[in-house]
DNA sequence: CCAATATATTCTTAGATGGAAATATATAGA
DNA sequence: TCTATATATTTCCATCTAAGAATATATTGG
């Protein structure tokens, strides 16, 4: 129960929300993630970290970036059917709709290296 | 998206998790809930609020007796997964098995009419 | 209409939550 | 080692939320 509640609240937000439907169409860095949602970076590491700690997203150090990706919900089937429903939903709410057209232009050579 | 948040947010309690999940085993009265749960009747009737507003839950009035039942998630895609997947969701949560084991024994003449 | 009862609403309080500014950490390169 | 940069952590604030006490509403029966 702790755990599935863990796992909806970490999807209530819909910040957190974009952030997992992002991360299931590329793998992104934290000032990526920063650009496309227009919020502050502290903001973007918060929100990741309670999207870790319910399973949902995962991450690879590379160098000085990490990259962020959505996993499978491999550690509780309850992750898994709702990563997998996301996929599917929300696809034509506007404000997804946009987000998710820019995403390809959201390149970090762009963005950092200031 | 507001929507969804919406459906996600109510999801994201266990007494509204756990009031779900009786609903979907039986049609019941604001007083069964306040006795299964061991919580305030306030309390439940906002749980309630909650939900219906989600459109997980919707009632009918029978005299002095307000029967809550759980939805098929007719207004909402998300809503109807969900409430599917719920049915099979926990069950074998121990807290939520001796909830769901309870019930049949609890029954509104026993409680009310004090 | 009056009394009893089931439920809803209001109000207050303690704790959780999202956000950003300030600061700390870590890694790469000079 | 020193500097620059990407990310994490800390801290504070405003808002939200769950909870219950007190109160209000609604329905039934006398």
């Amino acid at each position: 129960m702790k755990e599935f509640i863990k796992i909806m609240k970490a999807l209530s937000d819909p910040n957190r929300v974009k952030m997992v439907k992002m991360l299931q169409k590329k793998s992104m860095c934290v000032c990526e993630m920063q650009a496309a949602l227009g919020i502050a970076q502290p903001t973007v590491s918060n929100h990741l970290k309670v999207l870790e700690e319910a399973g949902l997203v995962s991450y690879r150090k590379d160098g000085l970036w990490v990259n962020y990706y959505a996993t499978q919900g491999e550690g509780s089937p309850q992750a898994a059917a709702l990563l997998g429903y996301l996929r599917g939903w929300l696809e034509d709410d506007p404000e997804m709709a946009d987000l998710l057209e820019r995403l390809p232009s959201i390149r970090r050579e762009d963005i950092c290296r200031k």
